[in-house]
RNA sequence: GCGGGUGUAGCUCAGUUGGUUAGAGCGCCAGAUUGUGGAUCUGGAUGUCGCCGGUUCAAUUCCGGUCACUCGCCCCA
């Protein structure tokens, strides 16, 4: 085995996978597209204060996930771990504030040092959409409205399941936050390790908790529905009628939740059981408060973000690749013609190989190996009469086609 | 970051109760076929048995460490 390793986490995409990734992209942008959704592409690295600002100071990301590094300036730099800090840094940098509603679409790597394990590397790819300046539920319903369409492109639709939840406004969410913290504080001696550090972060992550003892206080937890506004109420109700119109099914999941402060309404998942325990696919929510948090102009926003390779994951079959055409010259004075005929070929839009050794047994071998349509043959024979020998590799037939005549024939079959 | 599992050929895996030349299938290369691929047959090459150290007359095998992958937790895409 080679001692040349890459580093931890992070992945070659030989040819297959990196067409797997393509069709991906392509697709997902294509689809973004329909829906207004054009592409934006932000540096891969920020100064580390645009995550730091819009994660928050004590979100795992930024406390022990970040690639951080001081360059040559002496600024602290940092790899991009999601791309939502970067449109809006974007946006703000811009000026972009009198052209709302905005609608980006954006695709490539992200990294966090995290314990690498399926479905999550070091460096990972995400495709994105941030829907900027619509503060009602219109945003939130186009939002995973596109999501789902792109799920579907890609042809995973029926292996997910659409969870939403509602966070509601802020004054829904700090008095929530006010009775769970009171009630939890009641049970903290017998709370988990993990959760009674939650109940200081982040108390509403202690309602998705996984340890059995957990489970049975949270049992007795007051309700978020009880404590919602009429108006965040309101929201959630318009958002899951837009959905039902639109025939998109989902499931309410009380205990999908967010973190960080600006973040209200909508989240929604679209989780898999197929990927073990990284079953989300794609995910996102309003963050109404993020562009004023990073000192922008108050802006609503919601989006998603899916990741690449946990897509890839879904896909079983990666498209197939174009068939080229293989020339195959016969001897050695075919081989200038074999050249110019390739050449031609390639010029006219075919994918053409044109193989650099061996004789006409190894180099069939060769064109199959490649899927190759057809073989294009030329030989003495043929040469001499200003004509090659077609060969379908499907069916087997072959039959001698004048050189330009060639194009055409091959054109015929596309 | 925490806990468990795994690591033998390019791939999927067998095997060695510690013993001399480590195996299979697939794939790869060559030939049967010097102008015809896919199927078949014949032959060939695979390899620091992840890496470093320890125990031992002897380690791929036992022990320790380490690296990588993997499963779960945390968290997330």
């Amino acid at each position: 085995m080679a001692s040349l390793q890459p580093v931890r986490g992070t992945h070659d995409l030989l040819p297959e996978d990196a067409r797997r990734h393509r069709f991906i992209t392509d697709m997902s942008r294509f689809i973004a597209g329909r829906f207004g959704f054009e592409e934006i592409v932000t540096p891969i690295f920020e100064f580390t204060d645009v995550f730091k600002r819009t994660l928050g100071d004590t979100s795992d990301i930024v406390t022990k996930e970040m690639y951080t590094f001081e360059d040559r300036s002496g600024d602290s730099l940092t790899l991009r771990p999601e791309g939502t800090a970067g449109v809006a840094r974007a946006f703000i940098s811009g000026a972009l504030s009198n052209n709302l509603p905005l609608k980006f679409f954006y695709t490539g790597p992200m990294f966090r040092h995290e314990r690498p394990q399926k479905g999550r590397l070091r460096q990972f790819h995400q495709i994105g959409v941030e829907l900027l300046g619509v503060a009602t539920p219109q945003g939130d319903i186009e939002a995973i409205a596109l999501g789902a369409e792109v799920l579907r492109g890609l042809g995973v639709l029926d292996k997910t399941q659409l969870e939403i939840n509602t966070l509601g406004d802020k004054e829904s969410r700090d008095a929530y936050r006010a009775v769970l913290i009171a009630y939890f504080s009641d049970f903290a001696d017998k709370l988990s390790e993990d959760s009674r550090a939650r109940l200081e972060r982040n108390p509403l992550r202690i309602l998705d908790s996984k340890d059995d003892g957990d489970k049975r206080i949270v049992a007795g937890a007051p309700s978020f529905a009880d404590h919602l506004t009429p108006a965040a109420q309101d929201f959630f109700a318009q958002v899951k009628a837009g959905l039902s119109l639109l025939g998109i099914s989902f499931t309410i999941n009380p205990r999908l939740v967010r973190g960080l402060d600006y973040y209200c309404h909508t989240a929604f998942e679209f989780t898999t059981d197929a990927l073990g325990a990284q079953g989300t696919v794609l995910a996102g929510g309003r963050y109404d408060g993020l562009i004023g948090t990073m000192g922008g102009p108050q802006t609503p926003g919601v989006g998603w973000a899916a990741g690449v390779e946990r897509l890839a994951m879904l896909i079983p079959e990666p498209p197939a690749a174009e068939r080229p055409v293989a020339v195959i010259p016969v001897g050695s004075l075919a081989e200038t013609v074999a050249l110019q005929v390739t050449h031609a070929l390639r010029k006219a839009g075919f994918i053409a190989d044109l193989g650099y050794s061996g004789n006409l047994s190894k180099r069939m071998k060769r064109a199959n190996k490649l899927n190759a349509r057809f073989a294009v043959i030329l030989g003495d024979d043929e040469l001499a009469r200003k004509a090659a020998m077609l060969r379908d590799l499907d069916s087997g037939e072959q039959a001698e086609v004048p050189l330009l005549e060639l194009r055409d024939r091959l054109a015929q079959t596309r």
